[in-house]
DNA sequence: ACTATAACTTTACACATGTAAACCATTTAT
DNA sequence: ATAAATGGTTTACATGTGTAAAGTTATAGT
């Protein structure tokens, strides 16, 4: 248990959204889906391998030819982990002020506004449903 | 003109921050605040504001005596670069993505709840005068 | 059987970041 | 006048990150 939630830099994270979206995938694979859109070379692309590793966000399993990895963490775990740090360095933890900031800088389109709608919504009765018990 | 917007590292926030507080200051006043609840040594901040002189994220005005440090960059402009660089990298630059992720993974508190319903209230207004022009 | 490919290990190197000591110059307080 | 504080420069060193070449072994296709 106990998943300690390991901070990826923006290039491993690159890596593990591959991992995310299909796996496990072995070696080759990955670099041929990495490789066109970022440049880099298979050497590069093992080296983030090991420290991704390293740093417990990924595991292999010995599959006959090549490795077959997978992530041991989830996209959620790791999202809230990088969120979380910045909404607490910039913010003071106020999700609030984030989008408030958010909102004057670059504008919320309309798809934002009716999701962010529906999302207050849900929170609302959370909300009352907490007072109950 | 054109503030090339830099990415600061966690501790040079750190710095920054006080900075935006109160500014014009010198070395040693920064020293004080930052010192205590830090522990850095005084040779540390030093060489932060040497890399944030660098980075042009701030200035100084020689004083007489000591160099008075001042931002060049506001508040704003960080916090928006930053965030937007999550945003992306994260959520493909949904806010409303963002935000269910939070409510979600911690919830959202009433104050965030009241406050994100007068932020939706003010967009939409935006939104309606958008459409007039 | 032989060679091209795939898989994996080791090593490297530059730049960023956190952290700081050593040293020198200049004031200011005693 | 002298010591203590202040301001500043130079140098250092470990760890993280981006990027990769070289070398070794296994394997699969011909």
């Amino acid at each position: 248990m106990s998943h300690k939630s390991v901070s990826l830099s923006p290039a491993e994270w690159q890596i593990m959204e591959h991992l995310w979206e299909q796996h496990p995938r072995t070696l080759m694979e990955l670099v041929r889906t990495l490789a066109p859109e970022t440049g880099w070379s298979k050497s590069t692309i093992v080296t983030m391998i090991g420290r991704l590793e390293t740093k417990g966000a990924l595991q292999y399993s010995e599959g006959g030819r090549a490795r077959l990895y997978s992530p041991t963490i989830t996209r959620e775990q790791a999202v809230m982990r990088e969120t979380e740090t910045l909404l607490h360095r910039l913010y003071h933890g106020s999700v609030a002020m984030m989008v408030n900031t958010l909102a004057d800088g670059r504008g919320l389109s309309s798809e934002d506004i009716e999701e962010l709608a529906a999302i207050l919504l849900r929170a609302k009765e959370e909300q009352k449903e907490k007072q109950h018990e």
